[in-house]
DNA sequence: TATGATGGAAGCGAGCTCAA
DNA sequence: TTGAGCTCGCTTCCATCATA
């Protein structure tokens, strides 16, 4: 047997298919798969539904006699359970809690990647046995390797319907309760299906019962490829048929991004019924030329007076998940979530400054009018 | 030679301009 | 009025060039 077969056994069964059972080397434990094998993982064992059993992750132990299980215990992160739902705290979202970590077998993890092969890829200059220090992933994990991340930001909500004629849709109206603002963060720009969401950050206006009015924001990080399926089937979840999407240039990326994961899949595309506002368009429409650029870094420091500070730069994300899936360290990981964060936050703050100032023109032009007469 | 900065390309789709 | 073609934004990777 070939290392390259190995190697895509190994590959196989990271991206779920529990047939890929090696046919050399250390044989997996009988009875039990690895952790990324029982969530059905698309191109795999097909999108069987995940088993009840397999919610319960912190009783999902790989079989450490087994080298794959190994391997997946060793990139595994570690359960923290630290943030619980509906009491995560509100800004920041994803506090840097350090979260001790038991000692891990680095010669053995270096030894094991010159085996396969593996490049190191990420950005960080740390060696193993730093990156090894946090591997805190913040939120809730509520499926093997599917990371639930909530806070709350309080806030007023809108008390009457928002006129979408800012995005010249005249007389339309959306309850601001409908509105779920996402955005995702992703490996890459590679288009069709090389392409995957780690990352899906959404944000609705919402009651909460001890805190009152604001925008609830949810985050779904995947820590394992396997995990795909579960986080697509939960944001599926948040969805209602009166969901009106807003993102920016999501009609154009992320939307396109999502159906395509969700064919993949073999799930039923939930994205595609729904309305999508799109601020890009009509941002760009009203600041076009004021600027030097129409990016949302833009729009979020000129109009909104937003600085972000300690920001993970988007050409980091990637590597940043890709540097935590081979064992490294979480610190760039909460750096992404962090960024998706107020990625969603200023989506809301935007929308409410394109409904004012649309407003405000037609008074505006209703007062010349009067004046006119 | 090593490191850092820069620009182009990838897929997608709305919106704009311009010619027919 | 219609259709074609272009621009722009999303984000990351990689080749190329400049500098130390």
């Amino acid at each position: 047997m070939s290392l390259s077969l190995d190697k895509l056994r190994l590959l196989r069964r990271q991206a779920g298919d529990a047939t890929a059972a090696p046919a050399s080397g250390p044989a997996i434990a009988p009875g039990r798969g690895s952790a990324a094998a029982d969530t059905g993982a698309p191109g795999g064992t097909g999108s069987a539904p995940l088993p009840a059993a397999a919610n319960d992750a912190r009783a999902r132990t790989p079989a450490p006699a087994s080298v794959f299980g190994w391997v997946e215990q060793e990139i595994r992160h570690k359960p923290t359970g630290a943030a619980a739902r509906e009491t995560a705290p509100a800004v920041p979202a994803v506090p840097p809690v350090p979260v001790p970590v038991p000692a891990l077998r680095k010669p053995e993890i270096g030894g094991l990647r010159r085996l396969l092969g593996l490049r190191d890829r990420g950005l960080s200059t740390a060696t193993p046995r730093e990156n090894a220090k946090d591997r805190h992933v913040p939120g809730e994990e509520i499926a093997p390797g599917l990371f639930l991340i909530e806070s709350f930001v309080t806030q007023a909500i809108p008390t009457e319907p928002l006129s979408l004629a800012f995005a010249k849709r005249e007389g339309e109206q959306v309850q601001p309760q409908d509105l779920l603002f996402f955005d995702t963060e992703t490996t890459g720009l590679a288009g069709g299906t090389g392409t995957r969401a780690f990352m899906i950050g959404a944000a609705d206006w919402h009651t909460h019962p001890d805190r009152g009015d604001g925008l609830r924001i949810r985050q779904l990080l995947m820590t394992t490829m396997a995990a795909e399926t579960a986080m697509l089937r939960e944001f599926a979840g948040w969805l209602q048929p009166s969901t009106v999407f807003s993102s920016y240039n999501g009609r154009c990326y992320d939307a396109p991004l999502l159906k395509t994961r969700y064919r993949l899949a073999r799930q039923r595309c939930p994205i595609t019924p729904l309305d999508h506002v799109d601020l890009l368009f009509p941002t760009r429409r009203r600041y076009r030329g004021t600027w030097e650029n129409c990016r949302l870094a833009t729009i979020e420091r000129q109009l909104l007076q937003i600085v972000r500070e300690d920001d993970l730069p988007g050409s980091e994300a990637p590597a940043a998940w890709l540097n935590y899936l081979r064992g490294g360290s979480a610190v760039n990981l909460r750096r992404v979530a962090e960024h998706n964060h107020q990625d969603v936050v200023t989506l809301a703050l935007l929308m409410r400054r394109l409904v004012a100032e649309e407003q405000r023109d037609r008074e505006t032009l209703a007062l010349q009018a009067i004046d006119a007469v």
